[in-house]
DNA sequence: AGCACGCCGACT
DNA sequence: GTCGGCGTGCTC
C-alpha cells in the first residue's frame, strides 16, 4: 500500500503530494496525521490518498508512525483543502493546518546525541539532550562539528507531537460483592476509612470504575486507596477525560419561545430543506430584535431531530459566556464550543468530542467551520456580514464560503442570518442565488431607540478639543445625574488620516476614485491608495479656501482624558485593542462595566456589536465620518453597518434608550439611512454606487500585494506584474495600481499593491498562481507576493 | 522550509 | 591546505 501524504513544509515546490510505502505493521486510513522521513528530516504530513501503484522512480520510503487513533481528518475536509487551496492561494498544508486545533502542529527539535561509548562521557552530553540550534558559541559549535565527523555524534530530528490528552486515575472493582461483604464483617470497628471503601462498593457498584477524585470527596485520601489496591480490592488505571471548559452556572433549561408567523414561514422554509436534504442558501435578513436567534435555535432542533447534526457560526466577538450558556441551555450536552477563550487543551478535547462523533452541535467562531462534524443537516451564519469571517491573514479563507461549499457536500441549508447583510450577499438574494427570508416586526416589540444626529459643523464644542460637542456632553451629563450608564464609540477603524475642512466639511478625494486621500506624513502627500494618485498636502481648504482644515484621527485615549476632565466623576473604561491585548481583559473590561463598576464604556467598534447592558440609556457615536472616509470601496457599508449596530445597544431594557450620532456629514446616505435604520433603502443607494463605481458585488476582486525590504524591488516587480495582467486580461477587466499600500512600510517591508476587477476571466486564476510561482523565484531578494481573492479591505 | 552539495575567497 | 560564505537543487 502506498500513501500520498502532503507534508508540514509549507514552500510552493513541496506544495504536491509525496508517496511513501506503507509497512504492514501501520494500519492507514485517508485523513491520517503521519510522520514521515523527508530528506534527512522526519516531518508530519497528512494523507491524502491511498493507492496501491506510483508513477515515482526511485525508491519509496516507508510511512514511520500514524500519530491519532483516529484520522483527525474526515474525507470531506481532506476534498475540502483541495478544492480552497485553489481558490485562495493558500499551500495545502497551510490549509489542513487551520482545519485542527493548535496543538495538532508539530513540533521539531534537532537534536546533538552521542554516538559512540567514548562520546557519551563528554561533559556536553551529561545535561538534558542537546539543541543543534542552541549551540550558539564558536566553541560549541567547533566541538559539534569535530564530533559528527568523527562519527561520535550524530544529528536526531524529532517530531513532537504536542496533542496530549488527559488522563485521571480511576478505581475499579476487583472482587465480587460477596467478597466485599466478608471482608466487611471482619473489619476491625476502628477501621473507619476501609468501612467507608467497602460500603460504597457494596452499595453503589455501578459507580465504578470511579475517578479519585469522586473517591476522595467521600472522604478518601489517597493512601486509602493505595492501601486498597495493594489489598487488591481496587485496581487503578488512568482513563482519558475530557478538559471541559467552566460554564460557570447553567441556566436552566430554555424552552423554546413560540415563533410569529413571519419567524415561522422562515422557519418552515429551512425546515423543508432540512426534510428534504436540500443543499440551499438562505439570506434571514431581520431587524435588530426581530428574532434570529430564535429561528435558528428552532431549525437546529429540527435538524437533530432528524438525526442529523447542526453548526453554528458566530462573531468570536459575541461568542460570550452568556451566548454560550443559552444555547448550551438549550441543547445541552450535545453541543461542542469552540472559541479563543478555551485552553489549547480544551479546545482538542471539544474538538475530539465532535470527531468522535459525541457532540451534535458545534458553536464557534470563524475556523469552527472546519469542525470535523459528520452527518450535517444545517449550517447557520449569525451576522454573516462580519468582515472577521473572512481570515485575514494566510490561508485567507472566507468562513461563508466554505460552509457553502460544506452545506453542498452534506445536502444541506446554510443560513447566513443579520440585520444588515453585506451587500454581496443581500444582491445574491436578490438575483435568487439565495433565498431571501425576510423579519421585518420586532419580536419583542420593543420600538427602536431614537436616533439623533448632531451636525458638528454648526455645534458648540465642549472642553478643549473638537470632539464632544456640547449636546452630547449635556446628554451625557443627564445620564450620569440619572445613575445610568453611558455607551461612547470612536468610529476609528486603521490610522487613517484624511483632510476635512471645519468650515465646509469638504473632504479631499482622489480624482479617480472617489474616495478620500490618506495623509502620508513621511512624504508630505496626500496619496489615493487605490490608483497611487499623489497630490502635495493643501494649506488651504481647496473647496473654500478656508484655513480651518484639519487631519483627522482622534484616538480613544485623547477622548478618555477630554471626559476625564469634563467629568471628573465620572469612572471610565477605555476599551480598544491597547487595552485588551492581554487575554481575558476583554471579558474583564465588559463585566466591570456589566456589574455597575463604571459609568461610561469608551472603545473602538468592538464594542458596537452584540453587547447587552439594561442599564445603557445613552449611545453615543463620537465621530461617525472616520470610517466613511477610509480608502475602501465598502467604506459607506461598513459604516452604516457600524451605526445600525450601535443604535441596537440603547435602551435594551424597559429604559428608554438615546442614541447620538456626531457628524459632519448628516446628509450622507450612510448616516441619514442608520439614522433611520433602513436598510432596504441602503441597500438601493450603495449597489447604485458600486455599479457606478465598478465595484463588487457587480465586480469580482483580487488584491495582490507585493512587499519587499527595498523599496524599489516591490516597485519594479510590482509594475512587471501589472503588465503581465495586462497582457493576458482585457476589458471590462480594470486593473488598479500598483500603489503603495496605506501603510507603506511595515516592519520595514514596503508594500505596493495591484486591485483586479473583473467579471469573467476564466484564465485569471492559473495566471494568479503563476505569478505567485514566479514570484518565488524572486524570493531570494527578500520579496513576497500574496494573493487576496475578494479581500474585505483594501487598504 | 531546511538541508546538502559545491564552488570560491580568506584564514590558522 | 581547510573553513565558511552563499547560490542551486532536492525532498517520495
Amino acid at each position: 500500500m502506498i500513501a500520498q501524504v502532503i507534508v508540514d513544509v509549507a514552500a510552493k515546490q513541496t506544495d504536491r503530494v509525496f508517496e511513501y510505502h506503507v509497512p504492514a505493521s501501520l494500519e492507514v486510513s485517508i485523513g491520517d496525521r503521519v510522520v514521515v522521513p523527508f530528506g534527512r528530516r522526519k516531518v508530519q504530513g497528512f494523507i491524502v490518498g491511498l493507492t496501491d501503484r506510483t508513477d515515482y522512480p526511485g525508491q519509496l520510503k516507508d510511512l514511520l508512525l500514524v500519530l491519532d487513533e483516529l484520522a483527525p481528518l474526515t474525507p470531506e475536509l481532506v476534498q475540502l483543502s483541495s478544492d480552497l487551496a485553489q481558490d485562495i492561494f493558500a499551500y495545502r498544508i497551510s490549509i489542513l493546518k487551520a482545519m485542527l486545533p493548535g496543538v495538532m502542529r508539530a513540533g521539531y527539535r534537532k537534536l546533538l546525541v552521542p554516538a559512540s561509548e567514548r562520546a557519551k562521557e563528554l561533559l556536553m552530553f551529561q545535561g538534558d539532550p542537546l539543541e543543534v540550534n542552541e549551540l550558539k558559541t564558536p566553541k560549541d559549535l567547533a566541538l559539534a562539528r569535530q564530533l559528527l565527523k568523527n562519527g561520535d555524534a550524530r544529528i536526531e530530528y524529532l517530531v513532537e507531537n504536542k496533542a496530549k490528552k488527559k488522563t485521571v486515575a480511576v478505581y475499579s472493582a476487583k472482587l465480587p460483592s460477596a467478597e466485599y461483604q466478608s471482608i466487611l464483617d471482619g473489619l476491625r470497628a476502628n477501621a473507619a476509612k476501609q468501612r467507608l471503601l467497602l460500603t460504597d462498593l457494596l452499595e453503589d457498584r455501578a459507580s465504578y470504575p470511579k475517578k479519585q477524585a469522586d473517591l476522595e470527596k467521600l472522604g478518601l485520601a489517597a493512601s486509602s486507596l493505595n492501601a486498597a489496591v495493594k489489598k487488591g480490592w481496587l485496581e487503578k488505571q488512568q482513563a482519558e477525560v475530557y478538559r471541559k471548559p467552566q460554564v460557570a452556572k447553567p441556566l436552566k433549561n430554555k424552552r423554546p419561545l413560540p415563533l410569529n408567523d413571519e419567524q415561522e414561514q422562515a422557519y418552515q422554509a429551512i425546515s423543508a430543506d432540512i426534510a428534504r436534504k436540500k443543499s440551499e442558501t438562505f439570506l434571514l435578513e431581520g431587524v435588530t430584535g426581530s428574532g434570529k436567534t430564535e429561528v435558528y435555535l428552532h431549525a437546529i432542533s429540527k435538524a437533530l431531530e432528524n438525526s442529523r447534526n447542526a453548526l453554528m457560526l458566530v462573531p468570536e466577538i459575541s461568542l460570550t459566556p452568556q451566548m454560550v450558556k443559552q444555547v448550551q441551555a438549550r441543547f445541552g450536552d450535545q453541543v461542542a464550543v469552540l472559541h479563543s477563550g478555551l485552553s489549547e487543551g480544551e479546545k482538542y478535547d471539544e474538538w475530539r468530542r465532535i470527531r468522535r462523533g459525541e457532540a451534535r452541535m458545534v458553536v464557534g467562531a470563524r475556523s469552527a467551520v472546519f469542525a470535523p462534524i459528520a452527518n450535517l443537516g444545517l449550517i447557520v451564519i449569525d451576522e454573516e456580514h462580519e468582515a472577521s469571517y473572512k481570515q485575514d491573514s494566510n490561508p485567507r479563507y472566507d468562513a461563508r464560503k466554505v460552509a457553502i461549499w460544506r452545506g453542498k457536500y452534506h445536502h444541506c441549508p446554510v443560513v447566513l442570518g443579520s440585520a444588515t447583510p453585506a451587500l454581496g450577499t443581500r444582491a445574491r438574494a436578490q438575483k435568487g442565488v439565495y433565498r431571501l427570508l425576510t423579519l421585518k416586526k420586532r419580536a419583542n416589540r420593543q420600538p427602536l431607540p431614537k436616533v439623533d444626529l448632531v451636525d458638528l459643523k454648526h455645534v458648540q464644542f465642549a472642553g478643549s478639543q473638537f470632539d464632544l460637542s456640547v449636546k452630547l456632553t449635556s446628554a451625557i451629563g443627564e445620564r450620569l445625574a440619572k445613575k445610568e450608564q453611558v455607551i461612547l464609540l470612536l468610529n476609528r477603524r486603521g490610522f487613517a488620516n484624511f483632510m476635512l475642512c471645519r468650515d465646509c466639511g469638504f473632504v479631499l478625494k482622489c480624482p479617480n476614485c472617489d474616495l478620500s486621500l490618506t495623509m502620508h506624513k513621511d512624504t508630505g502627500m496626500m496619496q489615493c491608495h487605490y490608483c497611487g494618485h499623489a497630490e502635495p498636502v493643501p494649506e488651504l481648504c481647496p473647496n473654500c479656501r478656508s484655513r480651518q482644515i484639519r487631519f483627522l484621527g482622534t484616538g480613544t485615549q485623547k477622548v478618555q482624558e477630554e471626559l476625564a476632565a469634563l467629568f471628573p466623576q465620572a469612572r471610565v473604561l477605555r476599551m480598544d485593542v491597547d487595552t485588551t491585548r492581554r487575554k481575558g481583559s476583554y471579558e474583564k473590561i465588559l463585566d466591570a462595566f456589566g456589574n455597575g463598576k463604571a459609568d461610561i464604556l469608551l472603545g473602538t467598534q468592538m464594542i458596537a456589536k452584540g453587547l447587552d447592558f439594561p442599564n445603557v440609556t445613552l449611545v453615543g457615536v463620537i465621530n461617525a465620518d472616520t470610517g466613511l472616509w477610509l480608502p475602501d470601496y465598502n467604506a459607506s457599508e461598513k459604516t452604516f453597518e457600524l451605526l445600525t449596530q450601535v443604535a441596537g445597544r440603547a435602551g435594551r431594557a424597559e429604559k428608554d434608550g438615546e442614541v447620538m450620532i456626531q457628524t459632519y456629514n448628516p446628509d450622507h446616505y450612510a448616516i441619514s439611512l442608520a439614522q433611520k435604520q433602513d436598510y432596504e433603502l441602503f441597500y438601493r443607494k450603495e449597489m447604485q454606487m458600486r455599479h457606478a463605481g465598478n465595484y463588487p458585488p457587480y465586480f469580482y476582486t483580487a488584491l495582490i500585494s507585493i512587499a519587499s525590504k527595498n523599496e524599489q524591488n516591490a516597485a519594479r516587480e510590482s509594475f512587471k506584474i501589472k503588465r503581465r495582467l495586462q497582457a493576458q486580461l482585457k476589458a471590462p477587466t480594470i486593473i488598479l495600481g500598483p500603489a503603495p499600500a496605506a501603510i507603506s512600510r511595515v516592519k520595514n517591508q514596503y508594500y505596493y499593491q495591484i486591485l483586479v476587477k473583473y467579471k469573467r476571466e476564466p484564465r485569471l486564476n492559473a495566471l494568479l498562481h503563476q505569478i505567485q510561482d514566479d514570484a518565488q523565484e524572486i524570493k531570494k531578494y527578500g520579496l513576497t507576493v500574496d494573493i487576496d481573492s475578494e479581500p474585505e479591505r483594501i487598504m
